[in-house]
DNA sequence: AAATAAATTTAGATAAGTCTAAAAATAAGA
DNA sequence: TCTTATTTTTAGACTTATCTAAATTTATTT
């Protein structure tokens, strides 16, 4: 009846919840021990006591050796880290003009604030935004993230006409690039040329041709006209 | 030369040093072991822990079984603290719509957060404000704070005009009180009656005339004309 | 299938922060 | 001043989160 979701969660519970959830996508199957470590810097060691906590508080499915993978509880609990970042990266954005390329780290910190108010009314301010400034998808309240199709622009051919709508690499130097060259989210890119041979391209942006190398169109969203 | 201050104190050392801060300047000699166990809801042994690893850091003066100082690193990095504290406050009820009497438990987490782009930036947005909510003073980059002469409502005498200003108590209940009242900073105070039985005072605010007991009256603070 | 390699877990330590109970120092009262 | 009360510190224990090194399990190769 009464769902006190919010039962409180460490920040080290939450930030392990928040990493099995991305790899959980990303890697399809469930999540090893060692890939949790590995994307966390920290030793497989720790990740097993974690695990076992996480287990007990029924976030995970835990059987030993065989990885993990969420519970619902632990999809939830999840989401709403997830959904809380990415609402105070676009509050830094938007409202403390900080770039894109500087929000991730104090969001890092601002996730583990406990306030569903706070949460609440930052959205409202925002106008409910669906999506974070490097275009991944904000989750509702209850935990659903909001679809939008987009291609790498590495996969367009010759012709196709998109508008960027995220990055896959979030990286300060990528995000610097992308600002260098006057790439940003909303602007519309041509694809005029591919190079076959090292998978290269020459696109148009703001009427200015532009050439890519392979690195840059792979970590590039657009979302194609049609 | 490059004096790189934040390096950055857990959240109980930037706590303790929060409370040392504000029972030196109201209990005004050194500050002893137990109030400051009794002021944060903890153990006198803890505090002793504590008061030990703030002194090697350099933040307070210790000497056993004589209470503790703070240095003036210490007095900084408190300052520090409490300018976060307060400038999330107004943050939250200017710009989230928070209600005076619920902005401090978030403030409690929220001045942890270590950014000093953040923090730059929401003062900005504020318009570098100098009072909190409550009326307390929001110290500068350098920790020191504005000063403005107030007095509570229990030290005036009948005839006195003032202005809200801040209030000494913070609680929920008490702001609650006020609100239902009508009474709120900035607004205009006349003292009309004071009864010296039981403190107890009439009062003209907003035209309307209010009886005000002692304690209320102790715990408001008025900006007096002239 | 046996041997080897890789992944995972366990065992035992460490550090921060807290607690209880006992000891020591200081303050107050007779 | 001597005795008692209060305050403060110390000693030892516990929790959370982490680590290293060793043991165990699972996967891969001959
Ligand atoms: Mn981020
Ligand atoms: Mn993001
Ligand atoms: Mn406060
Ligand atoms: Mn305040």
């Amino acid at each position: 009846m009464f769902e006190k979701f919010q039962t409180m969660f460490s920040d080290s519970e939450e930030n392990y919840l928040k990493t099995i959830f991305h790899l959980e996508r990303s890697l399809k199957d469930g999540v090893s021990t060692n890939a949790i470590a590995d994307q966390m810097q920290t030793k497989a060691s720790s990740v097993t006591d974690m695990l076992k906590k996480l287990s007990e508080k029924q976030l995970v499915n835990y059987i030993k050796y065989q990885g993990v993978t969420l519970t619902e509880k632990g999809k939830k609990t999840a989401a709403a880290i997830i959904r809380k970042h990415r609402i105070w990266e676009v509050f830094l954005v938007e409202k403390l003009d900080f770039n894109w390329d500087e929000v991730h780290d104090v969001a890092e910190q601002l996730e583990h604030i406990d306030s569903e108010k706070l949460i609440d009314q930052l959205d409202k301010l925002l106008n409910y935004p669906k999506f974070d400034p490097h275009g991944d998808p904000i989750p509702n309240k209850d935990g659903n993230f909001p679809l939008r199709d987009k291609q790498l622009l590495s996969n367009l051919k010759v012709g196709d006409i998109g508008v960027c709508v995220g990055v896959k690499d979030t990286s300060s130097d990528f995000l610097k690039y992308l600002d260098k060259h006057g790439i940003a989210l909303g602007k519309q890119i041509e694809i005029l040329e591919k190079e076959e041979f090292d998978k290269s391209q020459k696109i148009k942006i703001d009427n200015q041709i532009l050439h890519v190398s392979q690195q840059i169109a792979s970590n590039l969203f657009l979302k194609t006209k049609h």
